[in-house]
Formats: structure tokens, C-alpha cells, sequence
DNA sequence: CTGAAAGCGCTTACAG
DNA sequence: CTGAAAGCGCTTACAG
């Protein structure tokens, strides 16, 4: 492999030079350039990254902290996530934490051994991170809640529910379920917070067996959860479930009991990941601008390092409502 | 930041010594030891990991090479490949290529610029890629053909699409249809070679009809071919689809047209997506066992990169074919 | 516009 | 077991 001093020696000039013609070619005389330019393509010279980055104090790359890459929707937004780094020169290092905080630590490792310039965080809640108490580094928090005053886009989590819980009400439901996640997660206590908002505003009581906590956002959970609002003695004519996984789960144990979608109950899940639209029946749900909020993330993270400044934007993006054939008028 | 110097001072040794007690701490006293990790604690001191690298000439970091991270299967082999990369001290460099070879190529420069030490690649074809030409980095193939004769860890993709057709075979269909994904792409030629063998075997002979080709190997593409299919003059009993995706976007298709799965069309997909099992009908398929190619693809790379030797490796692992309730007997 | 030179923070042969 | 010293391949203030 080539270095820089052969490449300045065969083009006949110093090896400032040669790292000025490639870095800053407006700093260097055009002739100086072409002998550069030349030598570097004879040489085949690649100019090695790990001496630049070392002298220049910079990875320009960044983690991805994601409780699991294998997500629909999730790894929608980390597709977003690596098309704006790739174009502002910045590599995406994978951070799948497995929900484990020894993981999540040595990831965030990385930024403290500067391998990585900073952190997108996917996890929505801080606490018992680390991140929590050693926030001196660029962060920018992707699809979260309110909860943090760092930088961050997201939707409004509340309203968004509460869209799909007006959506029921606006066709005669009025014995509506909600499958959360687990209490102590964030978007749930967001979402649920929204469904409990829409129903206060239509003056309807809250019913405590019409709300189910499913394990986690996986459609095994659903299943489960599908299950118990299946046996319900009084059942509910809607349900909305917080994730499109959970929805096509409890769908799976619904219609399993005998119970017609939408025609006894209608579903509504939240993501619309690409399956929403292919389930049978198709589903409605909340669709999140997944790519937008991976890009505006990383645009964000790259602003904060390289203006060397934290910027305290929080940004939240519009959703939309998608209304497919899982959800109809009330019977 | 403090740097090693300062831990040296402190620890009223050499920054020789520092740096064993850190990387090989066997090779120094105890009571040095002692020292330099008080030292340590007390500055909070951590490594600067891109000096470490550059002196050392390795990033420590590998990268991955797939057309979507947003696919169900694959993002499922690339946590495989992150848990092993993770155990052994290396990072993973997320290189979504969306089908780019513009894409492919920047991600290939960062092995050539040192960025990282080694490629996995889940494109299966060679052809037209950077990597035909330029093979003196170490790489592996995951989830490929055998049209390779780098190292590579995959399944049997004829034997696998033989052993669907069999199945199908041994339940009295005759009529059997294929959806494939592109023409020359690698995974549809061997599986429709798989195809094609176990009709011969049994003495069928093949109607050209029953072949369609899917624009790509989405549900959207699944979909429109899916229709294809119900619309044929004289229906199969069976068909067979090249992956889960298609197989949910063609049973939607084939339901819609007023054919039943399995009752009067079985479908049978490829991969094994966490959807098959909560599909309407749950699908049967072929389990590829996605954690154990990326951790394995990635354990063999490591180890070409650490002991420098180009293995010439082909491993291949077994599938399982799943039978659920979207197959069953001819009518 | 250009070059000589210092230096980034480590690691590692070498000598003791 | 330890330290002094060289050096990895760049970049960049500095002087000209």
C-alpha cells in the first residue's frame, strides 16, 4: 500500500502538498494538482482513513442504539438514518442492544473511545441509562416521547392516538380496547394517554378491562393479548393496538374466536410498517414519516458535531391516519 | 480528555508501560498494574481507540453489504452477524447499497481506505460488482449461491425448493406453479432448478404457464404476480412461492379472486419471516437459519482478517421445512 | 501557493 | 519487568 510520501515524491512536491490537492484543492496551484493527481492514479493511492481520522480527532461515524435492528419499522428509520449519513461522508456503525444495558453500554463506548463522533438513540426512555448521566456527547433522539429535553423528532404520540380513537368514535364505537406495551414504557404511557383523552372529551368512562398491557411489542404478544380481549364478557366493538405487530397478533386470536374483523370489531394498529397494507383484512393504522425521521435525525447528530454546539431542537413531524379495511362503522 | 501520558505521570511509570497493563496486562507487575489502573480510575481515562487503531492498522470494524436492512430475513442475519462481531471486539458498518453499485462501491472503498477490515456480503451476484475485480480483502458471502468460490455460509437453495415441491407432490398436487424473483438473479435460478428437478423426478412435465417471474421479491410484486396466477385459464392446485413476501402479497391477490388457501390453491413461501406464522393462513415454508449464517459468516471473516489466510470455506447449513396451514391436499 | 517541521496518541522492538 | 525512543500516515500552523 502507498503513503502519502511516495505519492509526493513521484508528483515531485511536498506531502502538504499532496494532503492539501486532496482535502482543499482550492489551496493548491492547478499544476501542483494534475502532478498530484497523476501520481495518486499511478500509485493507486488510497489515502488511509484511520491516520486521518486520528490526526483529525474525528470517527465520522455514529452509532445506532436500537433495541433491535430486526424491527419493520425501526429499520425503516434506520434506512433513513444511513442515506443522510452516507451523503454528508458519515458511517453508520450498528448498535442492536437486544434490550441489554451491558450492550447499550459498549456501544456508547464507542463514543467515549471516539470511534464514534455520536449517538442516534432509538431506546425512548433514559432511565437507568448511562447516556442519562453522561450526556457530553452529540445525541439525538429518534421516534421517542416528550420526556427528553435533548435533541429529538418524533411524532406527537398522544395526538396520534387519539386520532385513531376519534376515528372510532366517529363511527358510532363507544366500547373501545387498547392493547399498550409495557406500562412502563414511554410511547405506551404516550398512547395510552391519548386514548384516555379521546374518550374523557367524548364523555365516555374509562372501562379497566378494555385496557391490556401486552409483554412487549411483538406479535406473539399480541396474541396473547388478542386472547384476553377475545374472552371479554362485554366485548368491545374497536380496539387499538400501539404497534402494527401487536394488532396483526390479537387480529390472529380474534379472528381464531370466532369474531369477525372488522364486521364485530374493528383494529387498528400504529407504524404502518410495509405488512399493514397485505394483512388480511388490511390494516389501519398511524403512519410515521419512518424514512423523514431517520434523515432529520442524522442531519441533526452531524450539525451538533461538526458546529460543535447542542442544539436543543425537538422537532415533531406530522403522522398520518390510514384507513384500511380492518376498521368500520359500529354494529 | 487526558491521554496516556498523563496516566503515566500519574501513575509514576512509563506510557510503555501503560499501554501493557492496558492491552497486556500479563506482561507487567502487579504492583504496576496497580498503579496505572488507579491512575486510570482516578482520570477516568479511556483510550483514544482511533490512535490505537491507526497504530495498529486495523478499524476493527467490518462492514455489511445488503440491498435492504429493511428486509425481514436479512435484518435477521445481520443481527447474527452483530452478536458475533459484538462478542469478538469488532464493530459492524451498516452498508445498505438500496440496489446501488454507486452505493456498493462507496462502502467497498471503505475497506480500501482501511475504514474497515472486511466485507459481508449478501448480494449474491458477483457480476458487475467492484468485488469481482478486486478480491484481495478479506470477505465472506452470506445467504449466497454457489456461484461463489469465496468463502460463504448459506443453505441448499436447490435442495430446499426441491424439498417444497416434494412436499407438495406427496400431497397429490400435480399442477404445481413457482413465483420467482428476477430472472438472473442467483437465488431464483437455483431454486427453480430445485423446482424443475423434483417435477422431473416425478415425471412432470413442466408448462411453461406455471412460471411467472416477480419484478423483485417484495409483497408488492408478490401481489401482482400473485394475480397472474389466479387469472390462469387452467388453475394449479399448488404454487410455490420464492419468498415469504411474495407468498403473502400472492395469497392476498389469490384470496381476493375468490380462490381459498389451501382449499383450493396451496402456497407454500421461503424464509421463514417472523409474519409466516401470523399470516391468514400461516404460511408454510422454508426456515433459513438466519442467526446462525450472519454469526457464523461473521466468525469466519474475523478469522481471515486475524490470521490473514484467505479460507476457502463453503459452508452450507440445513433448512427446515415448516409445514402450517396455507398447504394441504390436492382438491 | 509551497515546504519544512511538529505533532496527534498510541504501540512495540530494543536494550537493559 | 521496565523505559527511552522511534514511528505509524496523516494535517496544519508557520514562515517564506
Amino acid at each position: 500500500m502507498s503513503n502519502i510520501r511516495e505519492v509526493s515524491q513521484l508528483a515531485g512536491v511536498s506531502t502538504a502538498t499532496v494532503s492539501r490537492a486532496l482535502r482543499n484543492p482550492e489551496l493548491v496551484s492547478k499544476e501542483s494538482r494534475r502532478k498530484v493527481m497523476e501520481a495518486v492514479e499511478r500509485l493507486n493511492y488510497r489515502p488511509n482513513m484511520l491516520a486521518r481520522n486520528f490526526r483529525s480527532e474525528r470517527s465520522y461515524s455514529l452509532v445506532i442504539l436500537t433495541p433491535s435492528i430486526a424491527s419493520p419499522f425501526y429499520s425503516r428509520v434506520i434506512r433513513g438514518v444511513e442515506l443522510a449519513a452516507q451523503n454528508r461522508g458519515y458511517s453508520v456503525l450498528l448498535g442492536d442492544t437486544r434490550d441489554s444495558l451491558r450492550r447499550e453500554d459498549e456501544y456508547i463506548e464507542l463514543v467515549e473511545t471516539r470511534l464514534a463522533d455520536g449517538i442516534i438513540q432509538f431506546r425512548p426512555s433514559e432511565s437507568n441509562s448511562r447516556i442519562a448521566r453522561r450526556t457530553n456527547f452529540p445525541i439525538v433522539y429518534a421516534c421517542g416521547c416528550a420526556d427528553t429535553a435533548l435533541p429529538s423528532v418524533r411524532i406527537d404520540n398522544i395526538e396520534a392516538a387519539r386520532a385513531v380513537v376519534n376515528y372510532f368514535l366517529s363511527l358510532g364505537h363507544r366500547r373501545i380496547a387498547v392493547i399498550c406495551g409495557p406500562p412502563e414504557n414511554p410511547h405506551s404511557i404516550d398512547r395510552l394517554a391519548g386514548y384516555r383523552r379521546a374518550l374523557q372529551d367524548a364523555d365516555i368512562a374509562e372501562d379497566p378491562d378494555l385496557i391490556v398491557h401486552a409483554d412487549d411489542y411483538s406479535m406473539q404478544s399480541g396474541v396473547k393479548a388478542g386472547t384476553r380481549i377475545a374472552e371479554l364478557h362485554d366485548s368491545p366493538t374497536a380496539l387499538f393496538c400501539m404497534n402494527d405487530e401487536i394488532a396483526i397478533g390479537a387480529i390472529q386470536s380474534i379472528k381464531r374466536a370466532g369474531i369477525s374483523v372488522p364486521g364485530d370489531m374493528s383494529v387498528a394498529g400504529f407504524d404502518n410498517i410495509d405488512f399493514a397494507r397485505h394483512y388480511d383484512p388490511p390494516l389501519t393504522t398511524i403512519d410515521q414519516p419512518s424514512d423523514e425521521i431517520g434523515q432529520m435525525a442524522c442531519n441533526m447528530l452531524i450539525d451538533q458535531i461538526e458546529e460543535r454546539g447542542v442544539s436543543q431542537n425537538n422537532v415533531i413531524l406530522d403522522y398520518d391516519l390510514i384507513v384500511r379495511a380492518s376498521t368500520g362503522p359500529a354494529p
